[in-house]
DNA sequence: AGGATGTTGTGCTTATTTTCCCAATATGAC
DNA sequence: GTCATATTGGGAAAATAAGCACAACATCCT
């Protein structure tokens, strides 16, 4: 299903790179060898070659690569040369913030809805969207085609809601709830958790204080 | 300077198993075979046992791994069998999104001071704590000894703050900004960006729609 | 025109990570 | 007590990922 040709840890890198050269690009440069980028991310150059390599030959030996096309290139490559509409589900906190960060538009990810199941939030106005009764999620999923959605619900509400949001057509589910999904293969599921992230630190810091 | 006894992969891991095994061990469970955790985390049973083996033996032939055990053995490994500290730097939505999450708490994790140098915010009540202005933030960590750090600035200032924060005692640093930090090696720095986990999975959506 | 320098793409090597497999041990049924 | 079943820990093999090194090509300087 996914193609294997390419490994999934290569795809992960690529949005690092696009993220770079878009950043490079702002700053005015043209041009960018895989020793510069690499030194940008700490990584090593020869990986990044490689990397790109498995797509196509976008760089001239003795000069490096043109940040415009390599962008154009893993935009394409990425699926991100067009914008994706998504939902978000969950209007605590975290899904007030997210409708506000204006990083999704930026780079072709558009918030369409957001849902909640709470009476006390449903109607209620959120940035430039009304939330909705979670209820009505699975029929806009479907009459709008919408295929991404954004998991911002409890930990025990979360696979029930997973569950929801894929029989309505969503295939791809950015999760920030504390637990593992367990969906079909077909869809995408990528986590987002903090706690994780700082467990995973604090095993590196000394048990002072 | 990091224990690369350990692969770091296998401490990212770590951090997972902990939060499965706390979520059963409020369900009530009280021993749990590698072959069972591993279909919950959707892994391989002999990776979990090997993970847990580079630390000890925890688990009984037979029988499997006590959970209230394994779950104070992950914690002490994890150094998170105790209370952190933390600061939060940027008090933009994201900021006040992270102020009023309980899972911090929950899980060991106390946000102590937030911080942001935008003068309409300072002062401003948030949660519990009342924004200070960031050109104190130096002088806090120093004299409470913090050293976890969550950067929730701009990507355009993140680096300057990050190296402010590394130079007042910091030593761990949760970036939400969509950047790579240049930081001294004995700084562990972990990255939160939606974009790049949206545009990992838009390589796998078809171009529909 | 030619040499010095810089850079890619990739075959091959090395390193890392995952998985297989099984001896050793535990439990429960009869 | 013995057998059937369940499960760990870890050596060995397999799979995956990362990195080296170089031919080929580009640019610039003199």
């Amino acid at each position: 299903m996914t193609d294997k040709q390419v490994p999934d840890v290569v795809v992960g890198r690529l949005p690092l790179y696009l993220r770079t050269l878009k950043q490079l690009q702002t700053e005015g440069r043209r041009v960018i060898s895989s020793a510069q980028l690499a030194k940008l991310l700490h990584l090593n150059p020869a990986q990044i070659r490689k990397d790109l390599s498995m797509f196509g030959e976008f760089g001239r030996q003795g000069v490096g690569y043109t940040i415009p096309d390599l962008i154009a290139q893993l935009e394409r490559i990425l699926h991100v040369d067009r914008t994706w509409e998504m939902i978000v589900v969950g209007a605590g906190a975290l899904g007030q913030a997210l409708v506000n960060y204006p990083g999704f538009e930026i780079n072709g990810f558009r918030i369409a809805a957001i849902y909640d199941n709470d009476p006390a939030k449903i109607g209620k106005p959120i940035g430039r969207f009304i939330v909705r009764d979670v209820q009505y999620m699975p029929e806009d999923v479907r009459s709008h085609g919408w295929r991404i959605g954004i998991l911002a619900v409890p930990e025990a509400a979360a696979q029930a809601v997973a569950e929801q949001m894929v029989s309505a057509g969503i295939r791809a589910i950015l999760c920030y709830a504390p637990t593992v999904l367990t969906l079909p293969g077909n869809v995408q599921v990528q986590y987002i958790d903090p706690i994780v992230h700082l467990q995973h630190m604090a095993f590196y810091l000394e048990e002072t204080d």
